[in-house]
DNA sequence: TTGTAAGCGTTATCAC
DNA sequence: GTGATAACGCTTACAA
């Protein structure tokens, strides 16, 4: 089948380019009859507008760009960062928009520079890791693009953002092992770089002490939400601080390491020891055993950062707007009633 | 700062706008003058060309699809898919080539249509499901857009694509139980739609005469490659088949799975079931027990994807190739041999 | 309601 | 080596 343009359709419908622009574009003022004969046309040869010309006519694309930053397989791999794209790409494709998905690793600054930024193929960009960020905020400022980012950052307070409360969260895990009875409670914590750490730090602490307990820095560690990271965590805990009988992950990979950590060393979830992560990944239901988490709307940020997104990119929403979404606490099977020492 | 277009950079030079292409394209039959007062321009102000624009000049627009139809959440949060989008992504990358990715649900399959295929904007599409592939075929075919897919279907011979030995690893990772002195062997597997799966039953059948052991299709289920499939076929199994001491799972996840039902019915992994899995993805190495798994090169695959796209796009590659990679065996701690029921 | 014509920012052909 | 000029396929004033 031969390749149609608007002059070609135009010629078989027997009017002119303009008529034919307006039809597929359901603007008014076009006669009935006119309307008629060109979709008539439009269907029988199934004619497509051409994307690309009429972006390079309107000036935009109706494309927008997803940054992120390859951490590593591991943290990729972990599906948090799957359902995050699921919520931008079909909100999105709601909206008419494509996606064009990007990871960025460090040494592809510069390349990223020239194939995102400068191309005028984007209409707008959405940051899912704040390391992007810092990189490219004046670029994006100067050439005026609309962003939004996937987790707050106090040093960015122009740019529109999408987060869970991450004070919140943490305060409902530490609060749910206290109710259990615990009174020494590790955690475990992610990139440090990153302002959703130490929301998290403060809610595990302030549950901490709202329940009379000492917060012990020597169990806190921040490094990155790898199972690698929490696995050798835990590993140095159980012999150095055996006195912890639960733990918070700030994820569940991060638990799920530190659980194959416990596992090794024969201590028992949850007689024995209890443990609760953050996130929600699908894949945490399936732990041995089932894991105790902070649920996070995943969907939902990715959803809702492409809404912000899209509104921006059409002038609905001009204001700036740093949305929190809520945390909840998913009870399954790794908590249970701190372990009473019966002395013989 | 104000923004460029090759007019005004041409201006800013002292040349035509012909010149200015030129340079910008690396084309010869420039002086070295001429060249040198358009680098400086350019440089100073930053200028970029409009990729649109250029796009629509050369009717091509090194961008390329990638298509994956959205089974649920559970599969895309496996890592599986986000290894195997990575390799493709790097390698386009490399090639100047930018990636466009689609998720598809069934549901959109006309909004897809509309969107992906006539829009003119793509040079090329890789599709990771085969579903995807039945539905557009004759539509790749008809608009004449290169194509390569993931996974081998023989319904379309005359499409590239690339694909794992799934016949070989299935082999191995029975062969592998076989040496242990299991002799009675489930076996669980995925999408019965696609062709992998066939060679994955024919490789599990295949070990397990040449080991002279009986194949009970009463322990061969076909469902999907999620966690839940194998949790429920393990928990039926346990109560119906409980001669069988071993399980080769056509995914990590389905593997997952199954050691859940495992161990909440209290059998011990390795002691008392060996179970192994196939994909290699990264977090079995952390399941409980680190599972023993038949890797595949994930990433490899979508590399070499890409890469065979790319070279039909430009007609570098022109014959139809259909690439097999090599699975290995990784042994962790989820086998152990046959328990030998030592009678009392 | 319709058609003409001027962009949009490039590339590519072809004289010079 | 260089510079007009005609595509590329569409949108959108503006005039009719």
């Amino acid at each position: 089948m031969e390749k149609l343009n608007i002059d070609k359709v135009a010629k078989l419908a027997h009017v002119s380019r303009s008529v034919v622009s307006r039809v597929i574009n359901n603007h008014p003022n076009v006669s009935e009859e006119a309307r008629r004969r060109v979709m008539e046309v439009v269907e029988m040869h199934n004619y497509k507008p051409n994307t690309v010309a009429r972006n390079l006519a309107t000036q935009s694309t109706n494309q927008i760009g997803v940054l992120t930053s390859r951490i590593g397989d591991e943290s990729l791999g972990n599906g948090y960062w799957t359902l995050l794209y699921l919520g931008i790409f079909e909100e999105c494709i709601r909206r008419g928009y494509n996606v064009h998905l990007s990871f960025y690793s460090s040494s592809m600054k510069n390349e990223l520079h020239e194939l995102i930024l400068n191309e005028h193929r984007l209409d707008g960009v959405i940051c899912l890791n704040e390391e992007v960020t810092k990189f490219t905020a004046d670029r994006f400022a100067e050439i005026d693009m609309p962003i939004v980012m996937v987790g707050h950052n106090p040093e960015f307070p122009e740019i529109c953002s999408v987060d869970v409360d991450n004070y919140k969260g943490a305060y409902k895990a530490v609060k749910h092992l206290a109710d259990l009875g615990h009174r020494r409670i590790g955690g475990i914590f992610g990139d440090q770089n990153v302002e959703e750490t130490k929301h998290r730090i403060s809610g595990y602490r302030k549950a901490q002490s709202d329940y009379g307990i000492l917060v012990d820095d020597e169990v806190i560690s921040v490094s990155s939400y790898s199972q690698k990271d929490g696995y050798q965590t835990m590993n140095k805990w159980i012999k150095e601080h055996p006195e912890i009988t639960a733990l918070f992950c700030a994820s569940d990979t991060l638990a799920m390491g530190a659980m194959l950590a416990l596992h090794e060393n024969n201590i028992k979830i949850p007689e024995e020891f209890s443990v609760v992560g953050f996130d929600g990944l699908p894949i945490s239901r399936y732990m041995i055993p089932p894991l105790t988490t902070i649920e996070q709307p995943t969907y939902g940020k990715g959803e809702k950062a492409a809404k912000i997104l899209i509104d921006k990119i059409n002038k609905y929403q001009t204001d700036i707007v740093q949305h929190n979404m809520e945390p909840e606490l998913i009870v399954r099977k790794s908590c249970a009633p701190a372990h009473v020492k019966t002395t013989i």
